[in-house]
DNA sequence: ATACATTATGCTCAATAGGAGCATAATGTT
DNA sequence: AACATTATGCTCCTATTGAGCATAATGTAT
């Protein structure tokens, strides 16, 4: 048998975050269906420099830190040319005014376990799911584990085996066995799955270097990061707990301000200490998320 | 100005891992100088699949699990094709008879503080590093904290930075500005900062999954489990409190067989649990590494 | 002005996890 | 029989963390 190195083009997709009045949101073009993307071209002299020229053709924004996810590539049986899929994280603080902006949970409802309607959601996911995995003994430990029935703890950082989970059984629409969906809002291609490898990055990182503080305002009061916190992992803390942590692991400085214009007891403004910033990001920052039901 | 499509080639690189007498090796190629890589080939349907090709065809030798772990794209001002560098990790329990095995700590010296001799060497590093920061108080911070002076701790899992430092700094041999380097063996091109890749994330994934027991026998004591993460950890650890965070953790199961044929009281033999394995993979299993200074 | 709602912040208590080391058990060697 | 050597069980102390009570400082309704 004859071998051919295959010539490939490589698209660059970015999964570009904010935090927006206390929702995650990520930037995407044509009406939310899909992840501002375009190819590599002679010019680029790196993968990122790619990445950053595509956003901001697109969408006119610049991005700050970008950190790469994963590239896919399975060969298509019907094109000749091969397509390599290199797909990249960023966050930046301000949304600017750029139109595209859509949140998390349109696209992963399931994922924000912060409301009581996320009960009643997931009640009709268990359902479902147990139908689909029927008397099968894998499938149900599966789906026990992936989406913490039955006792099991939720895994807020296994957003991508959960997406998977439900696709296998049909439940979302870019499955092809799927009838109905979830009220979710679907995308073009992968560029789903590759907003769960983001959400499920960004959460496992949250946990132990400060990105958080690359999201929230330069000042901002403890319930703010608190609640940023609470917006990206998708689920509720013990306030007073949080306070604690935060301030133990010397990770913010208070200044003299006072947050104004609310209900209640003035909170205090704090910032984050750049001083030690650099080593955090290196030695970890354990932000803490426990564990819940 | 004209943008242009950029045509590229693919090259898949392989980290493949075993544990041999108690030190974490590599398969490589060209007596030790470079990784198994070979070229995405229309013939493979997939990047993994391609993986698995090359390695198979360089070493004759077949991939278990896989995983994947950063692609490198940066372009070569003189080649008129680009080239893509995706790498991938691989763990396996068996070295077969291939030749090509080299272990982590020829390339790595400084990253396998178990023994005595590696006191000195980190006092030679510390001396190098400190007269290179001079008196830049910034570099003198990146120095500490990535290299643990000063009172910091190790970060077993901060291989790359580590390598970078020192490549900044001259120290190792395929640095443009390297005298004598630090008796480590080198690699062609950028292997070596690939290799540091696959070490951190392995370092990192023994951690929270049970990886651990794809590179150990079936049935093990468990000061071989112990001494199998120290290896790669590059660290010693405190027997007692190691068993019992096994036990613990519900990992593994006695057998009623004893290791024979060494001194003192014959060890027990355990097993992996693979009745819930399938469920730690996602849940995390916690194995302990500690800190130290 | 006073009572009350609301949010911030300080503090306690109990359970758990983790680091360090002592004590005992079971083998081989001299 | 004494001793070296490794395995295994157990205790003590400390740090971390989950849960909730108590107090402080503001705005709002009466």
């Amino acid at each position: 048998m004859n071998h051919h190195v295959a010539t490939c083009r490589a698209e660059l997709v970015a999964v570009l975050t904010t935090l927006q009045s206390g929702t995650p949101e990520i930037l995407t073009v044509q009406n939310g269906a899909c992840l501002p993307a375009g190819a590599l071209e002679t010019e680029h002299s790196s993968l990122q420099r790619g990445v950053r020229h595509w956003v901001e053709e697109l969408t006119g924004f610049r991005l700050g830190h970008v950190e790469q996810l994963y590239t896919f590539g399975d060969s298509v049986p019907a094109e000749t040319e091969r397509l390599v899929r290199i797909s990249y994280m960023a966050l930046t603080r301000d949304s600017g005014d750029q139109a595209g902006w859509r949140g998390w949970y349109q696209y992963f409802p399931w994922e924000d376990r912060r409301t009581e309607g996320s009960v009643a959601l997931l009640k009709t996911i268990e359902r479902a799911l147990l139908e689909w995995a029927a008397h099968e003994e894998e499938k149900l430990d599966r789906c026990r584990v992936t989406f913490g029935l039955n006792g099991e703890s939720w895994n807020d950082e296994a957003v991508l085996e959960r997406y998977e989970l439900l696709w296998e059984a049909g439940l979302v629409q870019e499955s092809p066995y799927c009838s109905a969906g979830l009220g979710e809002r679907p995308m073009l291609w992968d560029h789903r799955r590759i907003l769960a490898t983001a959400m499920s990055r960004l959460r496992a990182k949250i946990r132990y270097t400060p990105v958080v503080f690359e999201l929230v305002p330069e000042e901002f009061t403890l319930l703010q990061l608190q609640q940023a916190m609470e917006a990206l992992s998708g689920r509720l803390m013990h306030k007073q707990n949080f306070r604690r942590l935060v301030q133990n692991q010397d990770l913010v400085s208070e200044t003299d301000r006072y947050e104004s214009g609310v209900q209640g007891r003035p909170a205090r403004l704090y910032r984050f200490r750049t001083d030690n910033s650099e080593n955090c990001y290196l030695t970890g920052a354990k932000l803490p998320l426990g564990t819940f039901s």
